[in-house]
DNA sequence: TTTTACTTCGTTTTT
DNA sequence: CGAAGTAAAA
């Protein structure tokens, strides 16, 4: 090793770059550098191996990892780095089976199905079988599909394997005439992409083997996470060279509920008797004080791997707990430490992030960072793909690039209002099954179609449009079609139509979409609208986030999964909705295992100082929850936190109190600290008000109220409402000062989409100016001054 | 066919 | 509390 960009490596990093050939699992604890592990060993291999960066396949969890690695790797190489093939699982079997899917008897040009598509044809389906959603809900169906295809049990398998059971018999016969539909549809849905791709593999030898010979180095990031599926396919493309570099951290296995199997890592060195395993233990990242108390908590797991994460770095300041009255006291009392210490200067609003377990807990917090003027983006919510009008006009996209799309195709028939109901369709629909056609060339023949009168003249319309769309599709750019179709379809009417309150947004939304489309145009020289519609499909939240922009990180713990940040706040550490609700009143411990992983995970995105709050009582689907302090928080040893007041501390399993009476650990998991849950009867559980359930109601109502009977739902009380919208990635307030205005009441003004008007009402709001204008043109909006940008005329 | 008023029910987490 | 589904009216 003569370079000297190795040097800076520790002994084991060292040894697993240059560990080149064979199976190698790098068990790499929280902030251990296995990224800088990981892209020195890829540097090597080009570098001094002389391998060629065509021949190397690295893969991610996201998009904005994959990003990341084929940029560090770019700095470390100079060159030829953009050879190597960076990418996610569902990306690269998009990629393989673009080239290939013909062989299993799809059209190249497939569609992809999101979470809402699959939803829509489940539904069909049921309806077609008489299936009573009531008692099975089509989410039942989706989650049984979906972890067979994790496992790759296909519908034949899985009928096989379940005979007996009733509903599980229904479950099968849906499963098979779900993938039916899809191949009719020429679709794929997220976990059929590495179903199919290992499918191809296994039915095509000289397909693999052609993709064995060109990725003959291998490694794969965040390696607890991967499912059966997954595996498989690894399995599969490393089977000739052998050279596979996992890394992974089963402590940080968080997506179970995705097919994650553990096993997988817990297994390899069985699977591949020659496998070297290196431990990265040492942690980079985090102060001592942040990583004892992450072992304090991930060391109540059993079933993990042995490992001892320990740091050079300093002492730092004590972890902080502090537990509020209510969930607004909480995230007022984050907004201020924030907008205070960010105002002292310590350090950049970028470097803070708070983490909730759900996304729901971000609305209050969204709320209070606008009130104290802090710059911050919420990841997460709904994702920006899959909000309605987005949908809308990708359907459109779908429907002009393939026309086999039913689904998409029965979205937009309708939208804008061409007066072609739920009858119409469905005598479209008979046709078309009778033919044994698409429902869109259905619509094309809607001539032959009978007894269907003067609902033909609606439907012509419609495909002259489409035909139009198609023919402009093949010399027209993408952003420039998806403007031709707004025009053409009077989008933004329709928007101001249908919802007079959001309109505004959700054209807004429509018209990133057109810059996100000509951006992908930009970096992707001649690209396909069957391209771009793939791309966008595989898109998640997180891969939107800018490292680069200074605001506060709002996000779930498994969006945090991979980040660091010197300032950790951890929201909610509550039990019932930290470890959550399910988790505790599950029957498998294997649950509440994996809630304490996540934690684990949230615990160690923390570099310098690390706060978790919690609210005693908090409004969850319009109720007021009361909630105890989170066993995980119960878990840290007290003198390792700073805490205003003394945990209320019933449970001892550390501290070995007298007082406490749990038979066994198993007794623990389940009912958690003293008093939090009983097990009901049910699959429910109840809480009970406890000592350290703080309770501020009157006294009158408090001693009227009867204690939980079993399976009852939680105590709760009604409280006050809340606001504001959350998805994709939210970027919140930008940093200013309420927007001075140069304008005043019956003052001419300009508005960049409205033209002139008059400003009839100019009050003042919380941080910002609300201006009703009267335009000449649009008639009255009322908006906010900071984002209206009027211009005095 | 479309609009509306009313009921029901749910959430963990996401590629 | 909202989204989404259902029933009834326009």
């Amino acid at each position: 090793m003569s370079s000297s960009i190795y040097d800076t490596l520790n002994r084991e990093q060292k040894e697993a770059v240059l560990t080149t050939e064979g199976p190698l699992l790098l068990l790499a604890g929280a902030g251990s550098g296995k990224t800088r592990a990981l892209t020195h060993r890829i540097a090597y291999l080009i570098r001094e191996m002389g391998v060629n960066p065509w021949n190397i396949l690295a893969f991610t969890f996201t998009n904005k990892a994959a990003e990341e690695l084929r940029e560090r790797v770019d700095q470390l190489v100079g060159f030829g780095s953009e050879q190597i093939w960076v990418s996610t699982f569902h990306s690269t079997c998009v990629r393989i089976l673009r080239r290939h899917i013909d062989r299993l008897g799809f059209d190249n040009r497939f569609t992809i199905y999101d979470a809402d598509d699959q939803k829509s044809l489940i539904k069909d389906i049921c309806k077609r079988f008489g299936i009573d959603n009531k008692q099975i809900r089509e989410r039942d169906f989706m989650n049984a599909i979906s972890s067979a295809k994790d496992r790759l049990v296909d519908p034949l398998e899985y009928r096989m394997q379940n005979m007996g059971d009733f509903s599980k018999k229904k479950i099968g016969e849906v499963y098979q005439e779900y993938q039916d539909q899809l191949k009719k549809n020429n679709a794929l849905d997220f976990d059929d992409l590495i179903m199919k791709t290992v499918e191809l593999f296994k039915a095509c030898p000289e397909v693999l083997e052609n993709y064995q010979d060109r990725f003959q180095y291998i490694s794969v990031d965040e390696y607890q996470d991967t499912n059966r599926a997954q595996f498989e396919l690894i399995r599969l493309l490393a089977g000739k060279y052998r050279n596979l570099c996992v890394v992974g951290d089963d402590d940080q296995s968080i997506y179970k509920f995705r097919g994650a199997d553990i096993r997988n890592i817990l297994d390899f060195e069985k699977v591949y008797p020659d496998t070297k395993v290196i431990k990265l233990e040492q942690n980079y990242r985090s102060t001592a004080n942040v990583l004892d108390v992450a072992n304090a908590v991930i060391r109540n797991n059993r079933g993990r791997k042995a490992k001892a994460l320990w740091t050079k770095k300093g002492a730092g300041d004590r972890v902080c707990f502090r537990q509020f009255d209510t969930a607004y006291e909480e995230a007022d009392y984050i907004a201020a430490q924030i907008a205070s210490a960010a105002g002292k200067g310590k350090g950049k609003y970028g470097d803070y992030a708070v983490l909730y377990r759900t996304n729901a807990q971000a609305r209050l917090l969204e709320e209070r960072m606008v009130q104290e003027g802090i710059p911050y983006d919420v990841v997460g919510g709904v994702n920006f793909y899959a909000r309605k009008e987005i949908k809308d006009i990708l359907a459109y996209l779908k429907t002009i690039d393939n026309g086999r799309d039913d689904l998409a195709a029965k979205r937009i028939i309708n939208i804008p209002r061409r007066g072609i109901g739920p009858s119409t369709i469905a005598r479209v629909e008979d046709y078309a099954e009778m033919r044994d056609i698409s429902f869109y060339d259905a619509l094309r023949d809607a001539d032959n179609i009978m007894d269907m009168g003067r609902t033909v003249s609606r439907i012509d319309p419609f495909v002259t449009l489409i035909q139009t769309f198609r023919s402009k599709a093949q010399y027209m750019g993408i952003a420039d079609l998806i403007r031709d179709i707004l025009e053409k379809i009077g989008y933004k009417e329709y928007l101001e139509s249908t919802d007079d309150e959001g309109a505004e947004d959700r054209y807004a939304n429509v018209e990133e979409l057109i810059s996100k489309a000509a951006g992908y145009e930009e970096a992707h020289d001649g690209c396909t609208l069957t391209e771009f519609l793939a791309e966008v499909a595989l898109v998640a939240d997180i891969d939107n986030v800018e490292g680069s922009a200074d605001r506060v990180l709002l996000m779930t713990l498994h969006s945090a999964k991979g980040l660091e940040f010197p300032c950790v706040y951890m929201a909610g550490m509550e039990d019932g909705l930290f470890p959550s609700y399910m988790s505790i009143s599950a029957d498998d411990t294997a649950e509440l295992e994996e809630e304490r992983r996540l934690a684990y995970v949230g615990i160690t995105r923390a570099m310098d100082r690390l706060t978790l709050t919690a609210a005693k009582s908090r409004m969850i689907r319009g109720e007021t929850q009361y909630h105890p302090v989170s066993r995980f928080v119960k878990e840290i040893p007290e003198e390792l936190l700073d805490c205003e007041k003394a945990v209320p501390r019933r449970w001892s399993f550390q501290t070995g109190d007298p007082d406490e009476d749990y038979d066994s650990r198993e007794d623990y998991d389940r009912r958690g600290s003293r008093g939090g849950y009983e097990k009901g009867s049910g699959k429910l559980g109840s809480l009970r008000l406890t000592e350290d359930v703080f309770d501020f109601r009157p006294k009158a109502s408090l001693a009227g109220r009867k204690p939980a009977a079993k399976g009852e739902k939680p105590f709760i009380a009604q409280g006050m409402g809340s606001l504001n919208q959350l998805a994709g990635v939210t970027k919140g307030m930008p940093y200013q000062a309420p927007a001075a205005v140069d304008y005043k009441e019956g003052d001419r003004v300009s508005h960049i989409k409205y033209g002139p008007g008059t400003v009839t009402r100019l009050e003042k709001d919380v941080r910002d100016y609300k201006v009703t204008v009267e335009f000449d043109k649009a008639g009255q909006k009322i908006m906010y001054a900071s984002f209206a940008k009027l211009k005095k005329i």
